[in-house]
DNA sequence: CGCCAGGTGGCCC
DNA sequence: GGGCCACATGGC
């Protein structure tokens, strides 16, 4: 829930109150069980990505100190199973803005709209939100829903998706699992730990390369691994 | 107050 | 295709 990859809950209690996939629903963690109210028992394994094996997950992939240090610490994370429209609403809303940031901005976004194309048409409800020049791309998203498809090329029509948001959604939404997004922090990890030398440009389709078919992971986990040690 | 933030589009050459 | 830079605002 905290780590980056899903903005749209809030601290209940012990645990979460979560909206996706257009049901507002509760989940707390206990020792090795996820107790959950509000939605069926399928769906949340669904979403919450049960089905995927965290160990099998890093023994696809080359080994090295600083990967075995994040999944250490960061193994238990899943990436979540988003919705596309939502997971695209909420990362048009994070181009030059920060974690605390983004989720008041998707938090406030969905309260107001429920993230119904119509109201996210009104680019002067959105500023007023606070999305800052990213309204304009919820705006132009809400008008091009067509170009929400699996697919990169069509996702980067839209104004506001480049490279980094695409990946994003590829991976968050679309379960292109190899996808992995190079940002600030990403890119900082992957220059200081693994190739110093290369090209930005050709860090996405290295790290691709490098880590394999479940590459999103390790870089979910080094990205939650390296944020937290003023990296 | 100044720097940075899960970048991107639109210029310029 | 690469190198700038504005973008709108909050966190720290």
């Amino acid at each position: 829930m905290e780590c980056g990859q899903f903005f749209n809950w809030t601290r209940e209690g012990k645990g979460y109150r979560v909206a996706a996939w257009g049901k507002e629903f509760r989940v707390r963690q206990e020792g090795g069980d996820l107790v959950f109210s509000g939605a069926p028992s399928r769906f949340i394994r669904r979403f919450f990505a049960l089905d995927h094996d965290p160990s099998r997950i890093l023994r696809s992939m080359p080994q090295d100190p600083s990967l075995k240090d994040a999944y250490a610490s960061f193994g238990r994370l899943r990436l979540l199973r988003q919705e596309p429209w939502e997971c695209l609403v909420a990362f048009l809303l994070t181009p030059t803005s920060n974690i605390p940031r983004i989720q008041r901005n998707v938090r406030a976004l969905y309260a107001e709209t429920g993230f119904r194309v119509r109201a996210l048409r009104d680019e002067g409800r959105l500023r007023a939100l606070g999305a800052g020049f990213r309204a304009r791309y919820i705006a132009d998203a809400a008008a091009n829903r067509r170009f929400l498809k699996g697919g990169r090329d069509s996702l980067k029509r839209i104004l506001g998706v480049g490279d980094k948001v695409a990946d994003c959604v590829m991976l968050f939404a679309f379960g292109d699992y190899g996808s992995f997004p190079i940002d600030v922090w990403t890119r900082r990890i992957l220059r200081r730990l693994y190739r110093r030398r290369l090209d930005d440009k050709r860090l996405p389709a290295w790290a691709r390369e490098h880590f394999g078919p479940w590459a999103g992971y390790a870089q979910q986990w080094l990205y939650a691994w390296a944020r937290g040690k003023a990296f």
